[in-house]
DNA sequence: TCTGGGGTCCTCCCCCAA
DNA sequence: TCTGTTGGGGGAGGACCC
C-alpha cells in the first residue's frame, strides 16, 4: 500500500486530500511513522524526528497512528490476496508476497500481469486505497519492483532481465543494506549493485561476514530462491516506551519497568505463549542502548515471575544520568509453561511476599497495576486534552455528527466534521468536557463497496472499466 | 536537530561439557 | 591428569525492516 498510514488518514478525512499529511507520535519525542506524497516532497520522510519535520512542513497536517483502522483495511487487503494464492506471507500491516503461481492464477507474464491489474483495481474499490504490485520470480526482485512502482503502479521484472536492471542501482536496493553496510560498502568502493556482483562472494563475505557476504552476493546477481511462507511463529514479544522527560528516579524507573512486564505479559497471553527469556532494555540519557537478559528454567506466562525477573536484571543495571526508554521482553516462545517450574525462578526472601500475593489472582493484579501507574504521570492533574483528544481521532457530536479531533488544548478541542464520502467539511471548536461530544470508531473508507465476492472468477462490470473517480484525484 | 515501537537475524564472546 | 578442540547455550550488541 501507497504511504499507508497518511493515505488512510486522507481517505478517512476529505480536507486533507492533496495535502501534507504526516502521521507518527506527537510527543516530545515522537518520529515520523509515514508521510503523505505531499510531505514527502517538502522532505519529509519516516523515522524522521517529528520536530524536524514540523520544521519542514509546518503546515502539514500532524496525526497520531490509529492502528485499528489501519487494521481492519489490512485485513480486507490480505483477504484479497489469500484468494489469489494459499502462500501469503505478510510483511507487515500494508505489505505481503503472495505466491501465484501457487495460487495457480498466473503461469506467464501475461496472466500475472493481469492479475496484478485486476487485484490493485479490486483493493481500490474495496478499500479506496492505492496499493502498488511488484510482480518478479523472487521475493526480493518483487519487493525491488513493487517500491519501483510506487506510487500507485505496476512493475513487472520478466525472466532474464533482473541482472541488467538491478546493475545500476544502489546497494541500498538490496534487502539487508541499511545505512551501516550501505557505508561500509562505500567506503570499500562499491556504491552500485554491478560492483556487489563483480567483487565476488570472497569479498563480500570478508568486509560483511559468512551470512551476510554470501546472501548478498546472491542477490547482486539476481538469485533468491526463498519461498513464500504463509504461517510465521512470532519469536519474540516485547513492549518499550520512550519517556517524554529522561527519568532519574531510582523508584520511578522500578515501576515502569514492573509496568511494562505486566503490559509485556499481557500480550504473551493474548497470543497464548509463554516465554522463557526475559529481556530488559535500558537506552540512557546519551542514546545509549544496552540489554539484560536472564533464561528461567522453563517457559512461563506468570505476569510475577517476569516482573521479578526483569527486576533482577535491572538491580545490575546503573542508570545515574536519566533513562529515555525502558523495555521488557520475552524470547524462547513455547505453546505451554511449565508451572512446576515457577518457584524455582523467585528468590527465596520473597517467599513470604509471594506467598501473599498467590492469593490476588493475576488479572486482578495486573488491573490494580495499570489502574496506579495511569495516572502517575501528571500527578493527580486532569488528563491532559491531547491525551483525551488525539489529534486525528474520531467523535461524534449529538447535533453536528461524525467528525475528527483537528486539535486540543487549553481547556478546548477542535473538531472538523466530515466524513470519508462526504465533501470537506466545517471546524467547530469545544469544551474538552463538552457533554455532546464523544469518542467514536473509525467509518469504513468506502460507503457502498462494488460486489467483489466472486473476484477473482470474475470480475464486477464496473470494475472491469477504468479506475473510479476517487483514483484521479490522489494520483499525481 | 534529535533520534518510536515491534520485531528478526547475525556475530561475537564466554562458559561448559564431551 | 593435562591440553586442545568442538559445539551448544546463554548473553550482549549491532544492523535492518516496516
Amino acid at each position: 500500500m501507497d504511504a499507508f498510514y497518511a493515505s488512510a488518514e486522507q481517505a478517512a478525512k476529505p480536507s486533507l486530500r492533496g495535502k501534507p499529511v504526516v502521521v507518527g507520535g506527537l510527543g516530545m519525542r515522537g518520529v515520523v511513522a509515514t508521510a503523505s506524497y505531499e510531505a514527502r516532497r517538502l522532505g519529509v520522510h519516516s523515522a524522521m524526528p517529528m520536530a524536524q519535520a514540523r520544521r519542514l512542513a509546518p503546515n502539514a497536517a500532524y496525526l497520531v497512528p490509529r492502528f485499528a483502522l489501519y487494521r481492519t483495511v489490512s485485513d480486507q487487503v490480505m483477504e484479497l490476496l489469500g484468494r489469489l494464492s494459499p502462500l501469503v506471507e505478510p510483511l507487515s500491516l500494508d505489505e505481503a508476497f503472495v505466491d501465484l503461481e501457487a495460487g495457480g492464477v498466473a503461469e506467464d507474464s501475461v496472466s500475472a500481469r493481469a492479475v496484478g491489474e485486476q487485484l490493485r483495481t479490486v483493493i481500490r474499490a474495496v478499500t479506496g486505497l492505492s496499493g502498488s504490485v511488484g510482480l518478479a520470480g523472487s521475493k526480493m526482485l518483487a519487493k525491488i519492483a513493487s517500491e519501483e512502482a510506487k506510487p500507485d503502479g505496476l512493475m513487472l521484472i520478466e525472466p532474464g532481465t533482473e541482472r541488467e536492471l538491478l546493475a545500476p542501482m544502489s546497494v541500498r536496493i538490496l534487502p539487508g543494506v541499511g545505512p551501516a553496510t550501505g557505508d561500509h560498502l562505500r567506503r570499500a568502493g562499491m556504491t552500485v549493485v554491478s560492483h556487489l556482483a563483480d567483487a565476488g562472494e570472497a569479498e563480500l563475505v570478508r568486509l560483511l561476514g559468512r551470512a551476510h557476504g554470501v546472501a548478498l552476493h546472491r542477490m547482486a546477481l539476481g538469485h533468491d530462491d526463498r519461498p513464500v511462507v504463509a504461517e510465521r511463529d512470532a519469536k519474540s514479544v516485547s513492549v518499550e516506551d520512550t519517556f517524554d522527560v529522561d527519568l532519574h528516579d531510582r523508584v520511578r524507573v522500578r515501576t515502569e519497568v514492573e509496568r511494562l512486564a505486566s503490559r509485556c505479559v499481557q500480550r504473551l497471553r493474548g497470543a497464548g505463549r509463554s516465554g522463557r527469556t526475559v529481556v530488559l532494555k535500558v537506552r540512557r540519557y546519551d542514546f545509549s542502548t544496552l540489554t539484560r537478559s536472564e533464561t528461567l528454567r522453563g517457559p512461563t506466562d506468570d505476569p510475577t515471575v517476569v516482573r521479578e525477573a526483569a527486576a533482577r536484571l535491572l538491580e545490575a543495571v546503573d542508570t545515574t544520568g536519566g533513562v529515555r526508554l525502558l523495555g521488557v521482553g520475552v524470547t524462547g516462545l513455547a505453546d505451554f509453561t511449565q508451572e512446576d517450574l515457577f518457584a524455582q525462578a523467585a528468590d527465596a526472601e520473597h517467599a513470604a511476599g509471594e506467598a501473599a500475593a498467590a492469593d490476588i489472582p493475576p488479572d486482578d493484579r495486573d488491573a490494580a497495576e495499570g489502574g496506579a501507574t495511569g495516572a502517575d504521570d501528571r500527578e493527580g492533574e486532569e488528563q491532559p486534552a491531547a491525551r483525551r483528544w488525539p489529534a486525528g481521532h474520531d467523535v461524534r457530536h449529538d447535533v453536528h455528527g461524525h467528525g475528527w479531533v483537528q486539535g486540543s488544548g487549553v481547556g478546548r478541542v477542535t473538531v472538523r466534521f466530515e466524513e470519508p464520502w462526504s465533501p470537506p467539511g466545517r471546524v467547530r471548536t469545544f469544551r474538552v468536557d463538552d457533554p455532546e461530544l464523544r469518542p467514536a470508531d473509525p467509518l469504513p473508507l468506502v460507503r457502498d463497496p462494488e460486489d467483489y465476492s466472486s473476484w477473482p472468477a470474475s470480475l464486477p462490470k464496473s470494475l472491469s472499466g477504468p479506475v473510479s473517480e476517487e483514483g484521479e484525484e490522489s494520483s499525481p
